[in-house]
DNA sequence: ATATGCACCTGTGTGC
DNA sequence: TGCACACAGGTGCATA
């Protein structure tokens, strides 16, 4: 479900709540993610302080006070809410995490592709697979026509490729290529300097907006405290097939590329 | 090396 | 109402 300003939305909503608080008891209801969750989670998180929270791409990564973290995706359906001590658990809640200011903070996860992992970060190695921040270390245009050099993937794909940008997912790839102005299927290494110049800021002013916003909420997607995102109201063109253009009432085309669904202004998107 | 297809899993919406 | 099918915010592995 979350794309980067979905789990910087997340992010930022737990850390008053979790920065210093303490870890008092810990409930894993379903080990059987992505990845089984290891059978030593509980007695490495219980009694430990939480003492940071970063996000690198769509992985959270909560430091703990004995100089390990523990590593969370949210997969496509992952979800983590700060719930009242004592809250009955619903369907498909995972993990429950009790903080010592009556707080409980729980993983929830319908598909389970989400993954939960405990350990020394220098031992994640999805991490590795993590390349740069679009929001804080976006490539400059003159990266960009390295980045493209040789590629003959549709640019979408490239710009999803968690390689080379950490964080951008279907929707935020679809919103930036159509605020630049470049139909997904165009191959990378085919784009001008000038459209890498556009892609290159309509990429931050996309994911901007997005944080500011919250957010996109399509069904249920909410931040830790429950709020759901207003971004989805800004979307131009991802699920809007056959709907008008904002800019231009074109009727908004769907492509599928890599088996995700596709969305551009046949008129706006060259 | 690069690009694509599929599997992983559950829920929801659509059409018959 | 029931049923089959397509599709969904992601990723990793197998295959050309």
């Amino acid at each position: 479900m979350p794309e980067l300003p979905e789990v910087e939305t997340i992010r930022r909503s737990l850390l008053p709540h979790v920065i210093g608080a303490r870890v008092t008891a810990v409930t894993v209801r379903e080990r059987r993610l992505r990845r089984p969750i290891a059978a030593n989670l509980e007695a490495r998180l219980r009694g430990r302080r939480f003492v940071a929270l970063e996000r690198r791409g769509k992985y959270l990564l909560f430091g703990l006070d004995d100089r390990r973290a523990l590593l969370v995706h949210l997969g496509m359906s992952g979800s983590l809410e700060l719930a009242p001590l004592g809250r009955a658990f619903a369907a498909h809640d995972h993990v429950a995490i009790t903080l010592d200011r009556a707080r409980v903070l729980v993983f929830n996860d319908p598909r389970r592709f989400g993954l939960l992992r405990l350990g020394r970060t220098a031992d994640f190695t999805e991490l590795d697979n993590v390349g740069r921040d679009p929001l804080t270390a976006a490539p400059t245009p003159d990266e960009w026509r390295t980045l493209v050099r040789g590629r003959r993937l549709p640019i979408k794909n490239l710009v999803m490729d968690q390689r080379v940008l950490g964080g951008v997912g279907n929707i935020y790839a679809n919103e930036m290529l159509f605020r630049a102005g470049i139909r997904p299927r165009r191959r990378a290494a085919g784009l001008h300097r000038p459209e890498l110049e556009r892609l290159s800021t309509a990429m931050r002013h996309v994911l901007e907006e997005a944080v500011d916003l919250g957010g996109s909420s399509i069904s249920d997607y909410r931040d830790a405290n429950g709020r759901p995102g207003f971004f989805q109201m800004r979307h131009a063109v991802y699920d809007r097939a056959g709907e008008p253009c904002r800019v231009c009432a074109a009727p908004i085309k769907r492509i599928v590329l890599s088996g995700r669904s596709s969305f551009y202004c046949p008129r706006c998107q060259r």
